[in-house]
DNA sequence: GTTGATATGTTATAGAATTACAATTATCAA
DNA sequence: TTGATAATTGTAATTCTATAACATATCAAC
């Protein structure tokens, strides 16, 4: 079980734990995780990768529930504004946050060869980045960071 | 002119440095920099802003060339695979780069209330990021930097 | 229970980007 | 100069991504 996540980990675990803690983090916030909240989660924890909103919604209409797009999109809107998926830009597609409940910036690694997604963390305040705002008067609210490259096991496939 | 972006600066003179920068490149590395990119290269440094593919799609309409996506997307994909342009997947826009020819890993700071759009500088290897890419062995190649907040204008008008 | 807010179901549409194929133009070697 | 090859452009059709709008149902607090 890594933060960084190009590694084999305890699946299972990782899935239970993240859906016990957003479980958790609902039940203190006051904010209803319905069933398909839930099973959109559940999806996204089992493939442990980034996901298309049509992907999803293909799944859930096999299943018998809705299969319009605002049925997953509603869904990941849920997840996402509350901090417990993420939406990876490059790949118009979500991901299940790996630290729930936590405020922090995260930062993708983006494998362009297997489109293997890690999430680390950043932060935007430091670095020429967090200077060139000051410098310029704009203040971050929120950053999106995606590192396009290799993971290792890609890196090692193309050798 | 600056850098950073937020400010008033010599418009006419960015843009025309801007084209000769652009051509100069072009003509060291051998691409053909042809009427049809160079003006969409000369409405994104016109426009000064973010620009969707269908706003460009719609100007070279109007301007009688050709009138199908593939036209606008084909130009903004040779500036941007050349470093000319970038693309802000926040907004599915489009911005002349502020340094072409140049190697830099971009990163934009977004406004909310506007959406100008400043180009700074980032250096993914370091911090955080550059760390965490280093421990799990990910080779970073490409970055995405965008920050989103509220410019000076925008934080003066909120207040 | 009533009520106001929140969530879901469904239709339709808007917005962004690509595929595929034909036609043209540029590049470069023979 | 010519002929072969690669790069670019034109156009139609389609695919993928996301949202608007409106009706219905469910929840939560009074």
């Amino acid at each position: 079980m890594d933060a960084i996540g190009f590694e084999t980990h305890d699946h299972k675990g990782c899935m239970r734990a993240g859906l016990e803690r957003v479980e958790r983090a609902c039940a203190e916030r006051g904010l209803q995780f319905t069933p398909g909240r839930r099973r959109v989660l559940e999806l996204l924890l089992e493939g442990h990768r980034a996901m298309g909103a049509y992907e999803i919604l293909d799944i859930l209409r096999e299943e018998g529930a809705g299969s319009q797009p605002p049925v997953a999109y509603r869904a990941l809107d849920f997840l996402v504004s509350n901090g417990f998926a993420h939406k990876i830009q490059r790949l118009n597609a979500f991901i299940a946050c790996m630290h729930p409940g936590e405020d922090h910036t995260p930062a993708f690694l983006i494998c362009r060869g297997c489109d293997a997604v890690a999430e680390a963390h950043a932060d935007p305040a430091s670095g020429l980045l967090g200077r060139a705002a000051r410098d310029s008067g704009f203040t971050i609210e929120q950053a999106v960071i995606e590192a396009v490259g290799l993971c290792p096991a890609c890196t090692e496939a193309a050798a």
